[in-house]
Formats: C-alpha cells, structure tokens, sequence
DNA sequence: GAGCTATACTTGAGAACTCAAGGATCATAG
DNA sequence: CTATGATCCTTGAGTTCTCAAGTATAGCTC
C-alpha cells in the first residue's frame, strides 16, 4: 500500500498486485460514491442508498417488495430499510401496504410520485454513472469487467435478483 | 438494475452494461468490506479505516504524516480524521507530534505498539483480502483488473501516493 | 392446540462518519 | 508591519447506518 501499492511500477509479486487492485477497488468506491451521492442530493434531494431502494422497487413486480427483500438486494440491514423507508414514505416516495397472507410482512409500495421521482433521477444519475464509471472503458473492456466484478462475493444479491 | 442488471444475460447495450458493472462494483464492495471489517474487528479490533490509516503510516517516512495528508490519502474528511486517530491514540498506537517549521500541523505517528499492531492485523486481513477477493482472478487477470481500476478516479490518492 | 423455533419488523443506543463554523498559524502584498 | 487570504486542525450538530433486544406472527411437531 502507500507509495509503493497504488504506484503502477512497484506492482511486482502477486501478492502486491492484490493489495494494489484492492487498494484501487476501495478508493474508487470511496471516490465516486462521494461524487454521485452529492450530486443526486443536490438535484434529487436523495441519498445513494434511497435511489438505490427506489430502482430495486421500480423493477420489481407490482412495483411493490417486501422490505426484507429490498435489504437483502441493496445490502443494508432490516433495521436499515425501516429507517430508510421511513423517510421515503414521510416524503411521499413509497407506501406501506400489509400482506394478506401474511400478517408479519408489510410491503413497500412505490406511489405515484416515487415513479415519477425515480424516473426523473435515472437520467441525470446514469449519466453521471456513464461519466465517473462507464465511460472510462471501451465496450469490450466493459464487457470484461463486468464479466471480472461478477466474480466477487456479491452476498443474496445475484440471488435475490435471479428470481 | 434488479433482475435484468444484475443477471449475465440481459446484458445488451452499453448502457446496461455500464449499470451492470457498476451495481456489482457497489454490491461487491458492500458484500467484501462487511466481511472484511467484520473479521478485522473481531481479531484486532480495528475498524477498516483505522486499519487503512496505520497502513499508510506504516509505509510513511520516519512513519509519521500529517493529519490532512492522512485524510487525502484515505479519502475521509480532515474531521474525521481527527476523531479517527483520537481512537487509536488513546489506544497507544499512534502519537501527536508538533512540527517544528509549521505550528499549524501536528503529526500523528505511529508508536512501537502501533508498528507491531499493523504488522500482526496485516497478516490476517491480507489473507482475507487475498481469500474474498484476489483468489478470485488468474496472475493475468489481476493485471488487467488492477489497470482497469486504475482508470478510475481516485481523488487525492493518487497524487499523495505518488510523492 | 400447546409449545418451539424461525421469520418479519421495529426500536434504543451507539459507531463512524459529514458539513459548517471557528480558532490558530502561515504567507504574501502593500 | 499590518491586513488579507489560505491552510491546518478541531468541535458541535446532524445523518446514516449497525447491533442487540423486543414484539408479533407463522408453521411445525407432538
């Protein structure tokens, strides 16, 4: 790490390549999460994470997710979504709706404005995506790191979006 | 995003893929350093960023920098820092030093406890860095994926690093 | 149908940050 | 030498999470 790690030329045993590409992976994130996250507050008053949740119900079936899924796909706790959804939900964005066969379970609902919201927020924060992320790549490269990121452990994630 | 994104198949324009790639960027950052921080705090208890600043003292000249280098260096506020390193000086791994030339800035550096802490922790979280992440990638794939990753933009780090 | 365990959700307390503001020192320009 | 502005650091307040504990419901087993 240091000098030495995130240095192109000191890249040597396997090891070191590791820490390297661990250390470049870590910064980045750090990077641009910090960008995308104060841009989409500035335009869209919404945090990474709330947009995050919003597109995951907008594909979702019936636009309407249990909130143990939605943690599940976003990687935050259960405790993390109630907090979450409760600001989506004062604002607006999302419903709670009770599950019939089910009395433990309450669904989070996308409204009207939530639809709205999200598909105003895709396009500026997409782009924004395109410019800090995509459009450092050429479409092979892409298609190569896509193909390279999908090897890491990506949690309930894949499986939770498999279905 | 959601099923379509994160699955290998719908994957078709550019643009999808560039959301592909970067939901798997985020989740797989998710997914590792709640891992890692995990096992790094259970068997030295130090959080992911304390670890990544002892590190970069540990490879610092004299093992020893300023707070706002620390801070560019890590990407964290220079506030964070001062509570960040607040920590691991009441735990006696890092001490404040005044600076003769500039009585603005104070060096944190890193004590004899602090030296033997981070060469103990760095054994087990590279392991684990090497287990969750780099065993993932062939010698070449590594190379490839670490060059990717350093087309992105990683702040400050670069140039503090490169120093 | 009584008890057990598992699941879904919420809540209180606390960790790890951020931002905005303030204090101290430095460097420069007049 | 003195004002001006930049830089380094800290602090108070607030945000966004987490973990542990608690409540409520479900389903299974005997």
């Amino acid at each position: 790490m240091s000098s030495q790690v995130l240095s192109t030329q000191a890249v040597s045993s396997a090891h070191d390549l590791t820490e390297t590409a661990w250390l470049r992976f870590l910064r980045a994130h750090a990077a641009i999460t910090r960008e995308l996250s104060s841009r989409l507050e500035a335009l869209h008053e919404l945090t990474l994470s709330d947009f995050d949740v919003l597109v995951q119900l907008y594909y979702a079936e019936g636009r309407r997710m249990r909130r143990i899924d939605i943690a599940r796909s976003v990687l935050l706790t259960a405790s993390g979504i109630t907090r979450l959804l409760d600001g989506l939900e004062s604002c607006g964005l999302v419903a709670k709706e009770r599950c019939a066969s089910d009395a433990r379970v309450t669904y989070a609902v996308l409204t009207g404005a939530g639809v709205k919201k999200i598909e105003e927020a895709r396009e500026s924060h997409n782009a924004d995506i395109e410019e800090l992320f995509g459009s450092r790549f050429a479409p092979e490269e892409r298609e190569q790191l896509t193909e390279l990121l999908g090897r890491l452990p990506l949690a309930h994630t894949a499986e939770a979006c498999s279905a």
